[in-house]
DNA sequence: TCAATATAGTTGACGATGTGAACTAGATGG
DNA sequence: CCATCTAGTTCACATCGTCAACTATATTGA
């Protein structure tokens, strides 16, 4: 550190360098912002209505979208680990979302289905989540909105091979998280 | 858009209709899954590390740019209740990397600030940040990174009012979350 | 063939998080 | 002075994220 420092001065104008920001200026940062939000207002949409936690609704909806699948594509898709998934699916199918069968071509696997009600629900909360996101893009232009949906796909991408990347140097010079003494 | 696939492995892509969307193509949808993948990496780089979990992160981070700050106002900025930042605060106070001194104006409160151990700590994960959110935007031009920003922005900004709107309107209808028999 | 190894899914444990209620202590207003 | 409000702390509880251990099946290669 350098030594100026003169007690609490606020407004450290010095700063026209690029770098200079605070955490508000991280992408990172605003990405959780909105996401927390967002969150909360798909909660506040769902939950009332349809008796659903989001991340329930985050598998009926990427099951839909897969028509068939093991239990470990189905997490990957939505985002969990499958310990996760493993738990709420089971909620699912008690409530007679989802069913389960076997995989006639590996018999570890199970393969998971919407039932026709988990079905019909789907198609419900889809209509309600494109009003959601309508709401909440009302600020942008079409053009705006594809670019953006655009730029999270691809940030997606790159950040799913820096979080492998990450795991192994993790996991390579700690040995295990946050032990070290 | 023709995103040529969001991510993970998989093949039927069968969607180019505009009428046939599936979850995939929501925007609430892709902003969750990008949020959880990089918290995750927030995770991993700074826990390590630093031994900080990514709430003290951001209580550090937030006081850095407010400077001094009572309890409450820490903890609308971090996104926390203040029972949550109580326990976050007197661990980071622990650690001596936040110190807090009387309010003479209010007895109640307390102010809190960034010890210089602090702000060393934040100056680091900072830099930290800015080179992981540099790995998770590597995909997309200077343009296109300003661009989501601004997005990101306007979007949080819209979501906000809409926020507002909806819980009262749930409010109002339920007068209670998830009781509607 | 069969033992080593890898993979799919389930479960248990545990720490981190979110939420709110009860409590203490100082402030404020009739 | 008493009623009430507000700032912060603490407690209790439910959910979430993370990983390790476990089972059952698949795959591999000596």
């Amino acid at each position: 550190m350098s030594g100026p420092d003169n007690g609490v001065d606020d407004a450290d104008n010095m700063a026209h360098l690029i770098e200079a920001h605070d955490a508000r200026d991280l992408f990172s940062f605003q990405l959780q912002r909105l996401a927390s939000l967002s969150s909360r207002i798909a909660f506040l949409s769902i939950s009332p209505r349809y008796k659903l936690t989001v991340r329930e609704w985050r598998a009926l909806a990427v099951l839909d979208y897969l028509k068939e699948a093991p239990l470990q594509l189905l997490a990957n898709h939505s985002g969990l680990l499958k310990s996760q998934m493993s738990r709420v699916v089971s909620g699912l199918i008690d409530r007679g979302l989802i069913s389960r069968s076997e995989n006639p071509e590996d018999g570890r696997s199970i393969l998971l289905r919407l039932t026709g009600e988990g079905r019909e629900i789907v198609a419900k909360i889809l209509a309600d989540s494109e009003h959601r996101n309508e709401m909440m893009l009302s600020s942008l232009s079409l053009e705006e909105r594809s670019q953006l949906q655009k730029s999270l796909q691809a940030v997606f991408k790159s950040s799913i091979a820096y979080y492998d990347q990450l795991r192994r140097e993790v996991v390579a010079a700690g040995g295990d998280l946050g032990e070290e003494e």
